[in-house]
DNA sequence: GTCTATACGATGATAGAC
DNA sequence: GTCTATCATCGTATAGAC
């Protein structure tokens, strides 16, 4: 009995090429070739290239969605909720690169009505992790920022952590967790 | 006397259309409609698609290397080196959107040895980011931190800058400026 | 489910007349 | 420098035999 069905592998094997080269640059020969079937072949497994960078990419939006709400639900505070955030960002973002990486940079491909459908996604998250900022502005725990600019400021610097953290080898998943809480929560200055 | 040659307006209008689509999504066809000629004047100007994303991405790496050089060069501390390379990025990042956008998402479509050479610029860029950082922390101006993670985090954060500063309309780039310098000097935690 | 064969449109680029 | 015409190639996807 196989681990991975033909299905999941085609799904693994374009993951891996979306991610090298681009949604647009990978092509059906390309990842048929990968997985030893004739191109047509493809198409007795899935619909079309477009499929699989959909699931890709919702799969991953309700993920951090799900994420998002299991931590909002809970009684933290908003310092505690952001620390959770961006632990778990760092660690699906080092756990599964490949996946991110097209949930980051390739979902502009995806056609209508499934790119709106997207964006509203992404756009609720943001909505709702400025709220858990703008909290802990109003709770005192926070200094008085512009809740908007922060948000973009850190969660921008771990949407792209997948690019940037192999450049810093041999560094622990809870060192590079623990570093970056430290320049989010008390930035560069000493003092 | 036209205030720009076709040579200039076609390298402005694909600049346009690469942003807006991507490199590989914008067609030479569609660039030539955008300046009223059919497809084959292109290339009495250009020798081909590649040569404007070589000259854009090349243009940036060049400037903001030498705004880089500029600031070694002065008699400044780290923590004022950092806060006048952060103050160009977000000038550059927000006057050229266009072009900063194609250099910073699109480079990968440089064809060899281009590729190699453009990603050598970059790794020179951040080296040397790094080595301010590191000589702030030396110096005792900033905190205990690992020096690659503190640029990679700040360094993101400022690149996709112009993905999302259109979000927070109605900010003026001096107050984003103070804003993104107050998280990153200072962090979120109130005192 | 896998194959061979092929449809068919789009692509970057060129040839050569004017 | 601009055009019309055209090329070779590659893209996703389908038809139909086995």
């Amino acid at each position: 009995m196989a681990r991975n069905s033909t299905k999941e592998r085609i799904f693994e094997e374009a993951a891996i090429l979306f991610r090298d080269k681009g949604y647009l640059a990978s092509t059906m020969r390309e990842l048929a070739a990968k997985v030893d079937l004739q191109v047509s072949s493809l198409y007795s497994y899935i619909g079309g290239k477009e499929e699989i960078l959909h699931k890709i990419c919702f799969d991953n939006a309700r993920r951090f969605l799900t994420g998002l709400k299991n931590i909002e639900a809970q009684p933290l505070s908003p310092s505690e909720k952001v620390q959770k955030l961006i632990s778990e960002q760092i660690h699906i973002a080092t756990s599964d690169v490949t996946s991110v990486t097209i949930f980051n940079d390739e979902w502009r491909h995806l056609s209508e009505p499934y790119l709106a459908e997207f964006l509203q996604m992404r756009k609720d998250y943001e909505r709702r992790f400025i709220k858990i900022i703008q909290e802990g502005i109003d709770a005192g725990e926070f200094v008085e920022i512009d809740a908007t600019v922060a948000v973009f400021t850190l969660l921008t610097s771990l949407r792209w952590l997948h690019r940037w953290y192999p450049a810093r080898k041999g560094i622990s998943i809870k060192s590079l967790e623990r570093e970056i809480l430290k320049v989010i929560f008390h930035g560069l200055k000493a003092r």
